[in-house]
DNA sequence: ATTTTGTCTTTGACGAGTCAAAGACGGTAT
DNA sequence: ATACCGTCTTTGACTCGTCAAAGACAAAAT
């Protein structure tokens, strides 16, 4: 019975290890989640009292097998959630990260089961992100091709939005760079800095540290 | 920003008061919440000082306009979400009650405008609770025909479950009487306390404290 | 008029979660 | 070797929601 706060804490050290069992600095935690250094380092030693994490003091810290199961499931609750809210409700696709942030401490393994179910299992959220399952734990870490990078002319589809942040979300909605989309580099041009690409018949310009913020997969 | 303590709060002393500016004593408060008449006392008067509550003391409390507008509006989204959990997820009937005691505080209004939309505005919920908005101000206060009360032969739709207890819900799923289906009283035997009625081609018993829990109207 | 009873309020304490400010540490620069 | 700096930890304080236990009150019983 954890708190929803502790659940936010281990979701946040969740998608900040890269790898399991990588170690997190409690400065970046505490960036992540908006709160003073101190506070972390107060509520990591509750949580390694409680099994969830172990820490090093000043070197970082790291999930407990406890700690990281409990984190995929709020991981997977959220993403659903957004999937669900998107699919089932057509909510904005902007809104919908806010709206998970509190429901995914509120809804039941049992509604979590239909809305699962009613989606159809889906294996990624609307921005892309994959949504772990017990036999599916995460780390499909794609190659990390994204439009900064594939290989021009050739079509491609929108894999995951790496920058979700409100600005970006509106950006990609307003030329239709979703998840899912069908995608083709135009023109890389380094000098300047602009990537050129093609949807369908429309066509978008963005720079490259913007391109490289699309990870695009095979058609 | 009220917590989502602080709504159950209200919503508490909402469902008890009978009619708008009725006073509720504290104690019948703490009894429903399931916290002690010294919790109650504390949460009132930081209530009142928010000018949610007035508060007699050792006489009771009373919703100030502000207070029952809020109020009103968990209670609103408490029963949509109820529907929509039974209507769009599925969900058992008896179930709906506790996920919604929670999800009513983390939902937003933006969601429940979704939802209501979904649901194409209903005016009840699962249980027959009428679903207060800004235009329909709640206290369609039924003239409390019940099955214990209602004459007999004649064709009547259920219309409320005023017992929501596990085991009652339990027999109302069973039997088929919820909200909504037809019902006709067979016989009423004062002596042995059975009430005999028919639904559709199937028959049901009950004793008569039960069958005034279930409310009735014009079929 | 007392005493009893039931209900309400007060008081002191606690856990959770947070902050501000002060202190400790360790790597980098001088 | 020393000083400096950025990061992390400690400490003391605060709010919110809660309880247990003790106290106040008023209505009912004697
Ligand atoms: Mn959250
Ligand atoms: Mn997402
Ligand atoms: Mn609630
Ligand atoms: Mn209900």
């Amino acid at each position: 019975m954890p708190t929803s706060t502790v659940e936010n804490y281990l979701k946040a050290i969740l998608v900040r290890s890269a790898d399991a069992g990588a170690v997190v600095s409690t400065g970046s935690i505490a960036e992540a989640l908006g709160v003073t250094p101190g506070t972390i380092t107060t509520m990591v030693k509750s949580l390694a009292a409680q099994g969830l994490v172990e820490h090093q003091p000043r070197e970082g810290v790291r999930l407990t097998p406890a700690g990281r199961a409990h984190a995929l499931g709020v991981l997977r609750k959220h993403r659903l959630i957004e999937t669900f809210l998107v699919q089932v409700l057509k909510m904005d696709w902007k809104e919908v990260h806010e709206e998970a942030e509190a429901l995914e401490h509120a809804i039941s393994d049992r509604v979590l089961l239909r809305i699962d179910a009613i989606l159809g299992h889906p294996v990624s959220d609307p921005h892309g992100d994959p949504i772990p399952s017990p036999k599916r734990p995460l780390f499909d870490r794609g190659k990390g091709v994204t439009l900064a990078t594939c290989e021009p002319q050739r079509p491609f589809r929108v894999q995951r939005i790496l920058d979700q942040s409100g600005p970006f979300l509106e950006f990609i909605q307003r030329t239709g760079l979703k998840p899912g989309a069908r995608v083709r580099v135009r023109e890389r041009d380094r000098a300047s800095g602009v990537v050129r690409c093609e949807l369908g018949d429309a066509e978008a310009a963005l720079g490259l540290p913007e391109a490289a913020k699309i990870e695009v997969g095979a058609a």
